[in-house]
DNA sequence: CGTTACGTTGATAGGAATCAATGAGGGTGG
DNA sequence: CCACCCTCATTGATTCCTATCAACGTAACG
């Protein structure tokens, strides 16, 4: 499981008596919606889901795309009530663990507490990180850093981390990146054409790793900006 | 004080015991740096502190702003490193909160844990709010969304919701918004021309806060983006 | 095999970044 | 106390990136 980290084995089977197995769900199945009670987090065990906030006009912007072995439905724990809305990509299993249950678990098991501020904070560094390569980044940047970090993601589960395919639609990229369709698209073609990488539909392969990661770290938009550092 | 909410006198005893007052620091004065080992969390007072996150390049994105009642130094929780640097631009007093103490209160006090998490939820749907702002609307909209943020934040403080000083720059504003100074500079001159605010340098007068609501609902750019929300 | 959603590519336009020059305040030192 | 400096802010001219509009190709699905 991906939850626990440093806890007793005695700890372990208490947590593990609070997680249930649930029904596969498929490709374009909602987990829960923005304003839905929050009942628990979810844990990912395979496929990938995408979570989105939108505003009251409708608008809907993708906060991230979660893997196994990654944790959903925090943004619940605030107000009682999912402030995103949690979306299958493709067919997926998941584990989930009431809330209720947990913070019993919680209040028994200081660690586990802990692990449960851990990793909030990493979804906030998560958030910090897209800020960051969105207001600082072009379009290539944008798209470079969002390759390189599912490279390193799929690295980390096992799988290759050259070759690998993308679960979510250019539309979906666009929108996390703060960036239309086209401009994905455009951006994937001359990555391309550059010799970077190789793209069949969904699949990619990373020919030129280093060159990407160059990419990233290209010269920033509003180089201005920086001066507010000083 | 500002971090409890729904606890028992007894408990706030507690909490009380573990409160620091700190002296007060400067303008310009650095509360912690990013990379510092994180000792425990802040509550400002009175004044102002920004948090910012930086790539390894040195660029530094301004995560927020924060003003007397609310709460800094969550991003340390993760991993007992900082990752944001948090300066005071203003003279600033704030309360501090050794994380020992806090985390051994939490065990004792379940209510003070809940509340943690529900802190850390704020921020991640402060963090979602910026992400939406900055990728779905143009500079005049954001800009209106900042103002309106700040007289709706100085309002529940009790002071003047029409009439405030802004205690960042220029720059500052537009590193937080993904803009160039110089674009802040030229939306707040347009704002004043149009009748909507006065502006006498950090001083600002929101004279049609109807209307400075309607910049902020705008039609977005990338229209085409939302369709991944079908 | 048509329909539909998704993806690619091209042409154009618009908004904000960049470059540049000038002005206003605040602090320091003579 | 004034002159100077330096940072911050304003405003203008130009350029560049990416959104937008549009047409077409391709894959998946019933």
């Amino acid at each position: 499981m991906c939850l626990p980290r440093g806890l007793s084995s005695n700890d372990l089977e208490k947590l593990d008596q609070i997680v249930a197995r649930t029904q596969p769900i498929h490709k374009g199945d909602v987990l829960f919606h923005a304003g839905d009670k929050f009942s628990g987090i979810f844990a990912v065990r395979t496929g990938c889901i995408k979570l989105a906030t939108s505003t009251e006009q409708g608008d809907e912007q993708i906060i991230g795309f979660y893997f196994p072995g990654e944790i959903i439905g925090l943004d619940g724990i605030e107000n009682d009530l999912h402030t995103c809305t949690a979306v299958a990509l493709d067919t997926s299993c998941l584990c989930f663990i009431g809330f209720q249950h947990l913070s019993d678990v919680c209040t028994e098991v200081p660690a586990l507490s802990e692990q449960m501020f851990r990793l909030m904070g990493r979804e906030l560094s998560h958030e910090h990180n897209l800020l960051l390569t969105i207001t600082k980044k072009h379009a290539d940047g944008r798209i470079a850093t969002f390759l390189l970090s599912l490279s390193s993601r799929f690295k980390i589960l096992g799988y290759s981390e050259v070759e690998f395919r993308l679960p979510m639609s250019r539309s979906e990229i666009g929108n996390y990146l703060g960036l239309t369709f086209e401009t994905v698209s455009r951006c994937l073609s001359k990555f391309q054409k550059q010799g970077l990488i190789e793209i069949n539909h969904k699949y990619i392969t990373i020919l030129d790793i280093d060159a990407l990661n160059a990419v990233c770290n290209e010269t920033t938009p509003a180089e201005n900006l920086r001066k507010s550092a000083s």
